[in-house]
DNA sequence: TTTTATTGACCAATTAATTGGTCAATAATG
DNA sequence: CATTATTGACCAATTAATTGGTCAATAAAA
């Protein structure tokens, strides 16, 4: 009835989404480890969607130029709790 | 001119959503790390913006009751680049 | 096809995140 | 006020991410 996430999909849905902007920048794994001064076995786990640091990620998404509107999705997620009157 | 977004202040912006999250629920520090079974030493690094695994912040996101978004926002940026015409 | 580039898989060594612990400072509560 | 709970900071030990490397399989290019 109810779907529930994991938290081992949401890594491997990071990992494809990070392989998509890779290739539509059309670059190797080589190349954007390279570009972010990263080993290529990094890349390759990210990918893969085993666990890794949000230092890598956040990487990756500053290379892809998505990484403001990262931190506008966090900054106003954080807002939004900050002045919800909690219920808990 | 230009703002320009640095890793580590979203990994700090992060940490202060997470701090406020757990606020929202009234718990402490030693009780989100219970609940996540990971030490409160991790819960701290994270709220003060240090490193941390992807694992971590996304059983945050679990426990909140936001992993489900988090996966539908990765989704839908993945199916945007895959059917976007590549301009590179 | 032949050649070259890229990827996936694996491994040992190193680095860094996590753990479990203590303690002082501060906040919350009786 | 006194007491208790929570937090921030730190540390040594352990675990896990990262590194740099090789090699076979596959994809892309000549």
């Amino acid at each position: 009835m109810f779907e529930v996430t994991e938290v081992k999909d949401v890594k491997r849905e990071l990992g494809l989404l990070v392989k998509a902007l890779r290739k539509q920048r059309k670059m190797s794994q080589a190349q954007l480890a390279s570009a972010l001064d990263v080993s290529r076995t990094t890349i390759q786990n990210l990918e893969k969607g085993n666990n890794f640091t949000v230092d890598t990620i956040l990487k990756v998404m500053k290379e892809m130029d998505l990484l403001t509107q990262v931190m506008k999705e966090v900054s106003e997620a954080k807002a939004q709790v900050i002045q919800s009157k909690s219920m808990y």
